[in-house]
DNA sequence: TAAAATTTTTAGGCAAAACTAAATAATTTT
DNA sequence: AAAATTATTTAGTTTTGCCTAAAAATTTTA
């Protein structure tokens, strides 16, 4: 239906939407997509054109509905990918991102659909990232960063925005992934770097680390707050 | 490494010189690969550019040792990807072409290598068509057709030479598969049609169907030969 | 608010891969 | 062996998606 350029253009732009307050500048597609401007503003008038945008000369773009709905469905194709790689074909979660950039353009209801069955619907891809269903909708999550709790706090992780291969394997290497069990035991004031402990190990982690780990608190501590 | 174009030239190339004892011509590719000749005429060059084929002008086509290692790479994948779709993920054998297609040009060693081990190294697919391993080799099997047999044998399905959806949808419905039993009752001499027995039922084969179904000995019934 | 800096768009090209129409080579017929 | 037919190649376009350089609009700064 749309080219595969297209169907980037249509992720980056929904991903910046999602990530940032203003509009979508040119600059900042050209940017995620690794393109000089002027490349970026001819595809804006094309898919503009095709109804998948909104766009408004000089002052950036948006997606319509129409386009939402169809980054949502390459989204979800990219994450159930991973989530296969990762379970069924002995991948780790940092070799995953440049194979699944390719299958997510598999053009394929059915495919889609029972692959999603065989894998038994997963919520969330192998860096936690929230899997759309077939009618675009995300499952339900709060998105709380590790750097604003405090001493004290256990936490577990439920994600990680910096999907980087060398920030997944600093991971790999602290032992820390998936809904691992991470407790605050001390934060130094000046730079905001935590000591934390995860496993037997205490590690420390700098506030950049710890601005890109998603967690939750973990219902046992909660317990032992109201106690 | 290749575009997804040059790949279904390669492939289109490896399978015209396996089914034709003469060279491929332009005029057979473009017929394979549903486009005119001049646009064929252009893709050999660029080809032969890359040393992926041999060409000389007016005179066809062939492919260089490079090119069809390649060539049996793209078949492999595409045939592991068949296989996926009937065993995992609930396609049917006539409904898995057109996405495999798609899959067999994804580029990555290790989800080729992974999931023909996911798989358990299949040798054929859903069609009965030989898989090539890593190294490029095909499975040993021997190819004869119903068709060359005659009152009394009685055979296994092993593969179906035309693998058009109609052809195939046909199959289903007299309940040929993959290996099943067939044994022949009376062929009719004027247009050597078959009838032959599939389970409980007694059913009428064109010889054009019978031609496009690939068969081996029963075992059983080698036995009661020589007895 | 006018000048300077930055961002975005336009204009003009290029390469891949397709097409049509015309030219040319190869093959078949007479 | 020449003519007719068929197959193949060449020439000239088109579309997609990218590029650089120049022009224009917006934003920032003074
Ligand atoms: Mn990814
Ligand atoms: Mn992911
Ligand atoms: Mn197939
Ligand atoms: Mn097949």
């Amino acid at each position: 239906m749309y080219s595969q350029s297209e169907e980037n253009y249509l992720k980056a732009i929904y991903h910046l939407e999602e990530s940032s307050e203003k509009g979508v500048s040119t600059s900042k597609l050209s940017e995620e997509l690794q393109t000089k401007a002027a490349s970026v503003t001819e595809m804006l008038k094309r898919l503009a054109e095709k109804k998948l945008v909104n766009y408004r000369k000089y002052y950036g773009v948006s997606l319509t509905p129409e386009g939402k709905s169809w980054a949502l469905a390459i989204i979800r194709k990219h994450r159930l990918w991973e989530y296969f790689l990762v379970e069924c074909l002995n991948f780790n979660w940092d070799e995953v991102h440049e194979v699944a950039e390719q299958l997510e353009h598999i053009q394929s209801k059915k495919l889609v659909e029972e692959l999603d069955c065989f894998l038994g619907r997963p919520s969330f891809d192998p860096h936690g990232d929230p899997i759309p269903n077939a009618a675009g909708v995300l499952p339900e999550f709060k998105k709380r960063r590790l750097s604003e709790f405090k001493v004290g706090d256990t936490l577990i992780c439920k994600g990680f925005s910096d999907a980087s291969s060398s920030f997944l394997q600093f991971l790999d290497q602290h032992k820390i992934g998936l809904n691992t069990l991470v407790s605050i035991k001390s934060i130094q004031e000046f730079d905001e770097s935590m000591l934390v402990k995860v496993g037997n190990n205490e590690i420390m982690l700098s506030k950049t680390a710890t601005q890109n780990i998603f967690v939750e608190r973990n219902k046992e501590s909660k317990i032992k707050e109201r106690a």
